[in-house]
Parts: structure tokens; sequence; C-alpha cells
RNA sequence: GGGCCCAUAGCUCAAUUGGUCAGAGCCGCCGGCUCAUAACCGGUUCGUUGCUGGUUCGAGUCCAGCUGGGCCUACCA
């Protein structure tokens, strides 16, 4: 198959920092275009920042800062943890580009052409944190943090009319019954598409920070019309009459391989909105869209809250990029939610890569080859059952293997593609080299020896997508050149290796980490010797709390645990007001480094007046149970020094960014 | 309220269109080997495949109900 291939992950927002969620997204696109490279077709692999929308101006604002350079400022580091994790993609682009911004343009006028943009007014709730509209009924199942970041809107608006789409939609995915994987979600999408489409509000006039919209530059675009059109905008499409865009026209044409990469929070935009405003364009559609799950960290959901926010680097610091790549394709089934655990990924790296990978290589190269045939690979000589039996896996394997990569399921190809390590490891024990060498039975030693270095061989292909320095590796001990785009490379016929060829014998491909090692490896994550975090700070889902018969605690004070129950954090207050009817109360916004303010209720007000609070940093208990008080919720509290004399708020200096953590 | 998905050995997962005694890896235990990264190889314990019925010559695999978990969705109190 020679068609087109291109692969893109969604683009990140930039509010956040890049995490391990978004390398293993990234990582994911990686291997697929890193595969289908090999396999000779042409690819494309993309990835991206998402940079406008409202919640960025909010951000951007709070910070003193200018929109873009905000977004200057954060979009790099993104790149950067990609680069660093070897993910080798072909382009990046930035939303705020000029390049993309004329492709948004374009993109609106095709469909208002076609007839599906008219203008409207949008009366009701827009959610900041979600970029989305969202209805009444879900604005009263919100909960108090989000709930602050929603506002009322009424503002004129463009609508998209994507009511004509619904029975189109239907249509299409009869016809494409793997439109979207994994299955489950696909029929998330089809029940929603069946109870029938509302018209999508695809403007706003209340903020400036996006693309504005041709005509009427009073709107900008919707952030997710802006944001799904990267994907052909990063190709130069759509394109203009008479205009010349050859990425497009590669890649983006009907019978290319067009595989968007996205987590499952996004699906709806990308399964319903982004084809239906396609439809109306007249431009083909994606082949399939791919949402894949969600993970955990050793256990916890990941979130900045809790202290678990991984970023990649300090794991590719520890572990290599090739590890950390090799263990987030391998543990979890992709589509499936997962865990992400530092002791199962060095188990993993032991179990798998250093005993049976590494340890393959080391016997034959560093041992076998190098004492009995002076590193240099024999020739083969007649073959014995075992022999052929070793070929058949090896060709079985990089059948199944290449099956699972096509259908986009690295976790079963790491699986299949492990089972020619465990067989080879096998075959060296039944064959004993060895017992050959000291025979002196040279000719079946060579036929030995050449059956296990050519699986090696084999071996270093398909691990090259997940594994490429790792591969380039192997490679070179096989005294082989890395892997070189071009023709098909993936393994089929047996016997490639040449013999007389002098192999190169090295350091251990993966050592091993012994015990002493991974506990401190462990440490270094915070993590106690099994794995678990040293200070849990993510209560675990209350339960009833087990009496626990320990030893007394001296009268009158706590245990340390205890004091960690306590969640201390800064707070920047951003605004403040009396609160009406109170003589004690203000009201106060309180930003703790979460995505929206929280508002927190503090009778200070003999004490303070609204003005002088804020600006301040002060610290607040952040995991008090939420309490009303005089109808309002408040959601922590302002800790604060007091006598008959008077009370002041503790303060913390200036540099301290919301949201850290006071202990 | 409507709908979807999942529930298989201690853990993570497999089991072609229902069909050989339900498998693999990890962990544990026993043994072997010694070329190797205290590695590798062999053997081995635990499953009435969530529960209850049904269809069938035959069901983990289909149907109904139940229990438990996850998710999508909705302008019925």
């Amino acid at each position: 198959m020679t068609t087109p291939f291109y692969v893109t992950t969604p683009i990140y927002y930039v509010n956040d920092r890049p995490h391990v969620g978004h390398a293993y997204s990234t990582v994911a696109a990686d291997v697929l275009a890193r595969y289908q490279r090999l396999r000779g077709r042409p690819v494309r692999f993309l990835t991206g920042n998402d940079e406008h929308g409202q919640k960025i101006e909010k951000k951007a604002t709070e910070l003193g800062e200018d929109p873009q350079a905000f977004v200057d400022r954060m979009s790099p580091p993104f790149r950067e943890a990609f680069e660093q994790l070897d993910c080798a993609f072909d382009d990046s682009i930035r939303t705020t580009e000029p390049r993309h911004k004329e492709r948004v343009a374009a993109l609106w006028e095709r469909m208002k052409a076609a007839g599906d943009v008219f203008l409207g007014a949008y009366e009701g709730w827009y959610s900041v944190a979600d970029e989305a509209f969202i209805t009444d009924k879900e604005y009263e199942e919100l909960d108090d943090v989000t709930r602050k970041s929603v506002q009322r809107v009424k503002e004129p608006s463009y609508f998209f009319r994507l009511s004509a789409f619904t029975d189109r939609l239907l249509a299409f995915y009869e016809a494409n019954p793997s439109f979207v994987q994994p299955e489950g979600r696909f029929n998330e999408v089809k029940s929603f598409v069946k109870q029938g489409l509302r018209d999508l509000s695809i403007s706003r006039t209340s903020f400036t920070w996006g693309i504005p919209i041709p005509g009427d530059p009073e709107h900008v675009a919707y952030v997710w019309l802006d944001a799904l059109t990267n994907y052909i905008s990063a190709l130069g499409g759509p394109k203009r009459e008479g205009e010349d865009a050859p990425l497009y026209d590669t890649f983006w044409r009907e019978d290319a391989t067009k595989i968007h990469i996205v987590g499952k929070d996004i699906l709806r935009f990308h399964a319903i909105y982004w084809p239906a405003f396609l439809m109306s364009a007249g431009l083909p559609l994606p082949t399939q869209i791919w949402a894949h799950g969600w993970l955990t960290i050793n256990g916890q959901k990941m979130s900045k809250r809790y202290g678990n926010f991984i970023p990649p680097g300090p794991l590719v610091d520890a572990f290599g990029p090739d590890v950390v790549r090799y263990y987030l394709m391998r543990e979890v089934a992709f589509g499936q939610d997962g865990d992400f655990s530092h002791k199962n990924l060095i188990a993993r790296y032991n179990g798998e890569l250093a005993n049976g990978l590494g340890n393959l290589l080391n016997r034959m190269i560093a041992s076998i080859v190098k004492k009995n045939l002076r590193g240099v690979i024999p020739a083969p000589g007649p073959t014995e059952e075992v022999d052929e039996a070793l070929r058949q896996t090896a060709e079985r394997v990089a059948r199944e293997a290449a099956a699972h990569l096509d259908g986009v399921a690295p976790y079963r190809a790491l699986d299949t593609i492990f089972e020619l390590v465990g067989a080879a490891n096998r075959y060296v024990d039944q064959t004993a080299p060895w017992a050959l060498a000291k025979q002196g039975e040279t000719e079946r030693l060579g036929t030995v020896a050449y059956t296990v270095l050519e699986a090696l061989r084999w071996l270093s292909v398909m691990i090259a997508p997940f594994m490429p320095s790792k591969s380039a590796g192997l490679r070179r001990q096989l005294g082989l050149a890395p892997l070189a785009p071009g023709e098909d490379a993936w393994p089929s016929g047996w016997g490639g290796l040449q013999a007389g060829g002098t192999t190169a014998p090295d350091k251990a491909l993966f050592p091993r980490i012994d015990a002493k090692e991974e506990k401190t490896l462990l440490a270094s994550f915070g993590l106690d010797a099994e794995g678990r975090p040293a200070a849990p700070e993510q209560p675990a889902p209350v339960k009833k709390a087990k009496k626990k018969s320990k030893e007394p605690l001296p009268e009158g004070t706590i245990a340390f645990d205890d004091f960690l129950k306590v969640e201390l954090r800064v707070g920047h207050v951003l605004t403040a007001e009396a609160v009406p009817k109170s003589d004690k109360l203000l009201r106060l916004e309180v930003d703790l480094g979460e995505d929206a303010p929280r508002q927190i209720l503090s009778g200070i007000r003999p004490h303070y007046d609204a003005a002088s609070i804020t600006g301040k940093r002060v610290v607040v208990v952040t995991n008090l149970a939420p309490r009303k008080i005089m109808g309002l919720a408040s959601q922590g509290m302002v800790l604060a020094a007091s006598d008959d004399a008077g009370l002041r708020v503790v303060e913390v200096a200036e540099g301290m960014p919301p949201g850290a953590r006071v202990s």
C-alpha cells in the first residue's frame, strides 16, 4: 500500500504545561508515523498548539501579559517535550500563525458559500473552562469551581446549520463503520447524532483573542472551528481558486489514510462537527478518528491539584526516551483508560527489555559470537526443525505485528513482537551453542548463531517505530546501518543478514535496574518502594474511617499524617466585595492556580475593606468542605492571625505563584 | 428517564462467524542449565469464565432478568 498516510495529534491548548497525557497522544501518533514510513508510504505527521480563546485571553490578562506574548512563551515547551521523546513530527502548527488564520477564513467562506452559515443571536451559558456552550441543565450540574468560569452570554453570533447534517452524518457513519474507534465511543457519537443536532454557534463577539470572521471583524471564530481547521491548514488547505498546495493535494486527498488521534474528551468535536464542516465545504473527510483513554498516575487521577501533574521531562531524563515510549505504548490498551506507574515501568523494563531483548542480544553478540566466531557473522549451514520453527515464528510475528500496527493497536503489536524475543531465548537454550562450540561442531554453531542474529535483525526493524534509538543501537551491534527511509523495510524475507559481516559488541542495550537503583529512582519521583506516592495527597475515595489501633499520641498533639490532611496553598486575591446584608463578610475571588478562581467568603471586613485585601497573596485552606454562608458558597478559608486588638491575614512574599503548597 | 460498554486465574489481558480438557505474560513456589544483564530454560498452584434462567447436539461467545463498575445523553416533577 503506497497511498499517503497522514496522522495528527490534537493541538494542545497552551493553557497547560505539557504532561504525560500529551506525551501519550503524541508518542502514539509518532509510532504510527514511523511505522508507515518504514513501510515505504509517504507520511505526514502533524502536531501543534491551540492558542486562541477566551480562556487564554483571560489568563494572559490576569498575568498582565499580552496574549500573543503569553502563547509565544507557553507553546515552545510542547515541541521541546515531544522532541525530547524523539517524536519526529513533520510539522507543528500554531493557530496564531498567519498560514492558519487565512485557511480558517477560507474554510469559513466555503461554508458560507454553501449556505450553511447564517447570522443570529446566541443566548445561553458559555463555559470558559471548556470553551464550550452548555445547556441550562449542564450548568446546574456543574461543580462550584467550574461554574465560576461559566457566563451568561447574549450576543450576535453566526451559526452553522449543523441541524441540516444529521442525516448526512448518519449515512456517512453507516458507510464507514470504523470511522470512530474504539467502537464503544462510536456508539456514543451515533446516539448523540440520532437525537438530532442543533445549529452551532460559530462566532463570538465578547472577546477578541481569535480569528476575525471574513467580512465581519467584530466576530471571531469559535475556538473549535478555529482549532479543527489546523488539520488542513497545516497542509495549505482548503485551497483557493487556482492555488497550488502539494501537501494538501497529497495528504488530504480522498484516498489518503487520514487519522486523527484524539483524547476521548474531544471526540464529539472531531467525530461530529469536523466532518460536518468538511461536508459543507465540499472537502474530503478524515478516514478515522481514534479516541484513546486517560492515564492515571500511580493509580491516581492526574491533576495539578494533587501534585501528580507529571511532566515528561524528568521521565526522559531518568529512563531515556525509548523506554518511556515503550512503556506508554505497551502498558495500556489503546482506546482504554490505563495507569502510568513508575513501578510498573521499571518492572517492564527489567522483565521485557533488559532480561528479554537486551540479554538475548548480549548473550549472542558479546559472548557466543565474539568468543567462538571472532565476532563474524557465520554463513548458515543445513537447517534443522528447530531452526525452521524459529524462522516461522519470526514470519508469523512480523505479519501479526504489522496487522496490529495497521489497526492502531500498538500494545498488541509489542506483545506480539516480544513473542519472538521469548522464542529466540528458548531457541538458544535448546540449541545450546556454547556446547556446540566446545564440541567443535562449527557448522552447526554457525547455523544456530546465524538464526539468532537474523531474528535479532528482524527485531531491530520491528521495534524501530517504538524505540528508534534502541533499534539503531541494536543494529549497530549487529554491524548494520540504521534504517533508512525509502522502500518497505518491514521484515519479510528470511536471510537478509549478510554472512561475513562483523558484529560490534557493546555495553548492555538495556542495563538492568537493580533493587537499589529502583528504590533511588522511585524516591526521585516522590514514591515509596511500592511505587506509591510517599505522601499521599489525594484522599482515597472516602470509605469508612477505619479504626487503627496505633500507638496513642501524646495528649494534645496530632500525628504528622493528620497535619498533612490540611491542604494549604498560596492564593492571589483577584477581587473582593462586601456581601450585601452582612457586616463582616467579604466575598473574595481567589486564584489558587486552578482553572478558575475560587469564591471564598471571609469574615474579615471589620479589618480589611475590599480594596485593601485585593492583590494580596494569602494562605488558603483549600480542601475544606465547601460551605454556604449567607446563601453563597465558600470554597476555602483564608488564614488570619487575630487577638483582641485586631486581625491580619497571613501573607506570603510576592514571588510565590498562586497554588503553591504551604507546609 | 433513554442508551452504550465492561465484568475471564493474585495482577494485566487472550480466546476466529457459538465447537477440540478456557490460554499467555507477570507474580509466587519447585527444579534445571551456565553462553548471558543474579540472566535464561522447564515444571507448577488458584478459575463451577459476576449471579439466575433460557435457546442449542454444544455458550466465555447468543437471548432475558439481576448485581456491580464505567461512560454518553436528556428543556418530564
